[in-house]
DNA sequence: ATTTGAGGTGAACAAATGAGCACTACTTTT
DNA sequence: AAAAGTAGTGCTCATTTGTTCACCTCAAAT
């Protein structure tokens, strides 16, 4: 059962009154649909609703002004938090920066960006965030798909979360330097510290100044 | 002027308006809300709606079906604009506090603001955020001091994280609705689930759409 | 004692709104 | 070529729903 296939049409009228709903706190009529469709007729705008609840996409109820509700199926998730499975390598996508910075690694795909109120922090231009992959940071309220807010001009301590690079891979952890030792401690049980050995092989991106996640 | 001065009646009609937009995704009619507070005219309910209006509770549409909006002026803050002209930002206030562990009540101190560029978020432009106080979400990663992005229109399922009021004050828990019950559920193993028996001193002031966590 | 305001009834009415039919046009599938 | 699916028009019709009026009750204020 295909269900789930719209056309674009279908797509555009779904997406409207799900903006409809957002900025009005209420649900269109049929009429209000068709205006923005220019569709003359009830009834067309009615065939499309009507589609769109066939495929489990809208709930309507029957004789009411405006009883469109829409049926989000996606997610479905639990209460609970995801301990998931072992995913041993935090790699980091960029997701975008907030001034220009100093240009760091590889994929440049910027999505997005972030501005700190200057009031609320005294943050440097120069902060950037990424994308969290894998959980060994867990413990430290930092998940996967979180966004983290570095600041490469800050200097990092013993306790401090960075972002450093070993090799070619950038991962979060906190940072610790004891006895010329480096070591790159994860906030979760399930994983062992790292230790440098080969300095060349690693350096520190940044620190974490913040976190940021999205739900839904 | 003591616009804000709700009798009870008035209160219980804009608690169950509330709470049937929440449950349904559509405001009620004159009707819908007659019944369920045993008014059998229509004209009675409108004087309440009216009563609201004009106390700055509600916002009604004329001759609109279910064209109530709620003005949320609890947590409304007038000092903040929501767009930033200029660079074309959303900017998110900072309202107060939240609390995670046994609820506090939310002070009405903006703090600052945060901004988010509007191509990385879909959120409603209504969307303020509130401080964290208590440590009843750190297993999902919600720790004191976090600032958490609330929308206040968003509809609620099972499962979603939520700022909910309970009388006079607000706490941030897993919002679960089965079989009839309400239930708030922390996540942390030292706490409790609450118990929602009386639902006119409960309402959700919005879905949780957001955390974000500032370190040092 | 009178006025005022909150809260309510019952009925009538107009506007808003959803439901449905017959028919057209176009594209894709069979 | 025929059938099916999508998209739409114009038009009814029945409900739903908001608006309004005259009148009532009760408690608090003047």
């Amino acid at each position: 059962m295909d269900k789930k296939q719209l056309t674009d049409r279908q797509e555009e009228v779904l997406n409207f009154i799900q903006q409809f709903l957002q900025e009005n706190g209420y649900p269109p009529t049929l009429r209000e649909i068709g205006k923005r469709f220019d569709i003359s007729s009830t009834f067309g705008v009615k065939r499309h609703l009507d589609a769109l609840t066939k495929k489990g996409y809208l709930n309507i109820l029957s004789n009411a002004s405006r009883g469109i509700t829409i049926t989000r199926n996606e997610f479905e998730s639990p209460t609970t938090i995801n301990i998931d499975e072992v995913n041993n390598i935090n790699k980091i996508p960029i997701v975008g920066r907030v001034a220009a910075g100093s240009p760091i690694t590889a994929e440049e795909n910027i999505e997005g960006s972030i501005v700190i109120d200057p009031g609320f922090l005294k943050k440097d231009a120069d902060s950037f965030a990424l994308k969290v992959k894998g959980d060994s940071m867990i413990e430290a309220g930092i998940f996967e798909g979180d966004l983290v807010i570095i600041s490469p001009k800050a200097t990092s301590v013993s306790g401090d979360i960075i972002v450093a690079r070993i090799e070619d891979e950038v991962t979060v952890k906190v940072y610790e330097n004891r006895n010329q030792q480096i070591r790159l401690i994860p906030q979760n049980k399930m994983y062992e510290p790292i230790v440098i050995k080969n300095k060349n092989e690693f350096s520190i991106v940044g620190k974490v100044t913040g976190v940021l996640r999205w739900l839904n």
